[in-house]
DNA sequence: AACTGTGAAGTTTTTCACAGCC
DNA sequence: GGCTGTGAAAAACTTCACAGTT
């Protein structure tokens, strides 16, 4: 439960905020102006009241009789979020998966960016991949420091997570995304979110065989 | 909620036994054979409690006074999980992020395997990636019904998405992780599960904005 | 003594239902 | 009439606390 000094509410509302960002930005470039939480809701598989709730809990965005305004409702997303700033991104690891990341990288949208990535690898360390360049992993908290980066993703395989995150720690880092198959041990005030596809794989697989 | 003939539980707790059963895999291999719930809790930042009553659901897979035998416990995970015959994976998008799924398998691992790859580019259709045979997209739903395949990851990009999860829900398909950033349009006997980089990072962001 | 398994209690999250506004 | 915002109720999920086993 997350609590701000008016309200408290569930970290999935988070996840979901940025769903609605996401969906959000979509409308707007398919030329809609105004939606309703019912539309929403058949869109985005939430049922209208939770995305009713999950706003209010921040503000009154809506139009009563009318629904939301796209452009303004993505505005005040990206304020929730703290997206009205950019946010640099560090990332661990250029092997096949840190590569696709980092070309996947749309350069039009910036307020999330990878801008610095690092390797321990000589064939690796200063090449560029897609305009970013690849730095030797040694200088990684000297880096970190000097672009005041607070947000890495490590993509290293699994036998090396866990000294990477020690490093990234270390360096002050203080947020987390992590793609090897393994909980990273970290300090509480450390955020880290796992994406690990053989564990979601799994969890299809279960409802399959029932 | 999930309920069984005997129990009801958390989506969460599927969540977690996958979780489970990757750390006892790894438990093995650094020669542990047995450990309580306590060092579970300590490893992988789940309460005791919790860790005991996810595999309460489904049994009585401890000893008192002694802890979790690994290598049973591991069995009986695979068992709940599904993970005792092998599944078969598809892959639509042989992009960068595609081919780094396809090239991050461990033939060792038997269970869950992508076998089939399908591109829509003439440029990836015919080679082979990590040993596995890329098709041509049109021939997806013959392929599929062939091999009785139930699970396919998307990997294309975003405006690609909707229309492959179309293909893949007439063919026969019942699983889909995605990796667009989109949320899919599916019939509700459909299982997806979303991979979201962006989203994750929106989510932490959020949490270092206080 | 140490640790599991589990009803019951407590907490968190979602849904309901309706007042309020366009 | 249609849609939002939100307390109150319901449902879901986690933690407690302790009986039971080795």
């Amino acid at each position: 439960m997350i609590c701000t000094d008016k309200n408290c509410f569930s970290p999935e509302t988070v996840r979901r905020l940025a769903v609605y960002l996401q969906n959000f930005e979509r409308l707007i470039k398919n030329g809609v102006d105004v939606v309703s939480s019912g539309q929403i809701s058949k869109l985005l598989n939430v049922s209208p009241e939770q995305f009713r709730k999950d706003l209010s809990y921040f503000g009154e965005f809506g139009k009563r009789g009318v629904g939301y305004q796209t452009e303004s409702l993505v505005y005040e997303l990206k304020k929730i979020l703290g997206l009205n700033q950019a946010w640099q991104v560090a990332l661990v690891g250029v092997g096949r998966l840190g590569c696709a990341l980092l070309n996947s990288q749309d350069f039009s949208e910036l307020n999330v960016r990878i801008t610095a990535a690092f390797d321990s690898d000589k064939k690796n360390i200063d090449k560029t991949v897609n305009g970013i360049h690849i730095h030797d992993i040694i200088n990684f908290k000297k880096i970190i420091k000097q672009k005041k980066i607070r947000i890495c993703v490590i993509s290293v395989p699994l036998d090396h997570a866990q000294a990477v995150t020690d490093l990234a720690v270390e360096s002050g880092i203080e947020a987390i995304l992590n793609f090897a198959p393994v909980i990273l041990n970290v300090p509480e005030n450390i955020h880290v979110s796992n994406m690990d596809i053989y564990c979601e794989l799994e969890r299809l697989i279960f409802f399959l065989n029932k």
